[in-house]
DNA sequence: ATAAATTTAGACTTTATTGTCTAAATCAAT
DNA sequence: ATTGATTTAGACAATAAAGTCTAAATTTAT
């Protein structure tokens, strides 16, 4: 796991990256995304499911079937993504695990992780797939790069 | 469970604040800390002696034992509470869950997740738990507000 | 010495997460 | 209509995290 996602999570934004760099050649098949990323094939299809409820990607089924996105990628954040398989909760808890948040009663720590915690939201909410995903040119190539050396007899699909 | 920790991690974390709390009233017993603090009596006892191998706390065993700080409050961060309990893998990885972090080939948030990372560095090393339980007026009065409303019942003893 | 209080140890249970498998439903192409 | 490719559904297994329980070891106080 990450620093705050479950791993279903990270699939699923690894999953929206990996459609919004490749657009606009859609649907793209489960198979190539969970190729593509080492993401076992039937969970993802599980996280899939999650985000066309949550209309940030639509399905096709039968033969030339697949996913696209659910609008255009300039109008879905990561933080879209979180709320719809992670849920609404995971930038409201307290750091340091005490029942509740609040300025009225603060942890130690409280003031410095709201700073923070501003920075992670626009990380979040400010930055649309589209734009992530362009200034990787497109092509989440850095994927390639980032496997290859762990498991070089497998082909990378990317 | 938080936004970084386990919970295992937090319940170290809310002890050794609970310690640098009361200081110099030591030792303090298991079941003090667990009964203020609502932890699981057996699970913080395990927690504690990860801490205590860690040098963190001191534990005296037998009647009047309990547990003490390692060191003088000043001298721990929250950091150090983390690494004894998480391992130090919590702030290296890819926010996305892509299996490096690394300037060379950066994962879409990369650059930005940096800059947050700075500032959680800083809040969680720079400041001792001394500081943070000063801040407070060394009193953790405010645990008492955050649990008083959930469990009337139960006593709460901070 | 004995007893009482406390930490330590470790087996065990429960719950949540992650991953696997098989079959059914759906759709496009022939 | 039939076939093949694909998503959907859901049962199941494996693993990890969190929590519970009982007993042993250690220390202080009597
Ligand atoms: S109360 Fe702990 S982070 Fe806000
Ligand atoms: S590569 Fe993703 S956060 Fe650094």
């Amino acid at each position: 796991m990450s620093v705050f996602f479950s791993r279903s999570c990270e699939y699923g934004i690894q999953a929206v990256l990996y459609l919004a760099s490749r657009e606009p050649e859609s649907p793209i098949h489960l198979r190539d995304i969970s190729n593509a990323l080492r993401i076992p094939h039937h969970f993802l299809s599980k996280i899939m499911q999650t985000l066309e409820r949550d209309g940030v990607v639509i399905s096709h089924k039968g033969a030339n079937g697949g996913f696209e996105l659910g609008r255009d990628a300039k109008e879905i954040s990561i933080i879209n993504i979180v709320r719809a398989i992670d849920g609404e909760a995971f930038l409201n808890g307290c750091v340091l695990g005490f029942p509740s948040c609040d300025d009225t009663a603060p942890c130690p720590v409280h003031t410095l992780w709201k700073k923070s915690k501003e920075n992670i939201s626009v990380m979040l909410e400010k930055s649309s797939v589209g734009e992530l995903s362009a200034e990787l040119g497109g092509k989440l190539e850095f994927i390639k790069s980032l496997y290859s050396h762990n498991n070089p007899t497998k082909e990378i699909n990317v």
